[in-house]
DNA sequence: GGAAAAGTGCTAATTTTTTAGCAGGATTTT
DNA sequence: AAAATCCTGCTAAAAAATTAGCACTTTTCC
């Protein structure tokens, strides 16, 4: 799923190269087999190939990822999770990304209007 | 995992009740036997029960899995992941969280000094 | 102190994953 | 157009996870 969601859709083959310690292709073909039987994925057919997507648009699967590790280690503390956030990439960001992240959360703090 | 970082620890008996859709006693007994073997978790005895806890202290398992989200559904890049954090729960914000928040940018904005 | 309850260690059976490998169709290459 | 390559569908075997359940020890309760 990690794959897929990050590459947005990937043929078995992808999926396969994709992986840190790739079982083997028999396993992955297997595995995005069930995984469209239990519905997480689907496949469309392109020139010949299968190339697998997750059913769940990345909007939404974002938004639980995110909820997920924000519960699961900072208690639900979304404060806790911006600053780990910064601090574990603080150097990745530029100037303008501050800004706009200031920006953000002039907005948070005047309204709700998404 | 999940619950053993939400609690920091926790009893076979415990991780079963905080399982969503459990399976049965005996299969979270055999997976924490397991996950101890792959050195995931330890135990300690007390008051003759075993208290399970993961090996990878908090720190390390936060950012772990802040930088693996940010990886698989935000580009690595950590100011769309902030946004959708702020997104998914701005109403739960308040004032003097986000006072916080903007000190902690100010930090990051001005140097690196951990 | 003794009975009941709760917890672990173990085993064996079932179910699920993982794996290898082959037949057949489609694509690509020459 | 023939050959080679790639990919899917399938089957069968091996490996791993899940489950139930019993013996034994430790706690708890009366």
């Amino acid at each position: 799923m990690d794959v897929l969601y990050r590459k947005g859709s990937a043929t078995a083959a992808e999926v396969l190269e994709n992986i840190p310690q790739p079982p083997s292709y028999s396993a992955v073909r297997a595995l995005l087999r069930i995984l469209e039987q239990k519905g997480h994925i689907k496949h469309e057919e392109s020139e010949g190939k299968y190339v697998f997507m997750p059913t769940v648009p990345a909007d939404k699967a974002k938004r639980s990822a995110m909820r997920h590790v924000v519960q699961t280690f900072f208690g639900g503390s979304a404060e806790q999770a911006v600053a780990a956030l910064l601090d574990a990439s603080s150097a990745k960001l530029s100037d303008s990304e501050l800004d706009r992240l200031q920006e953000l959360i002039e907005r948070a703090r005047k309204g709700d209007k998404k």
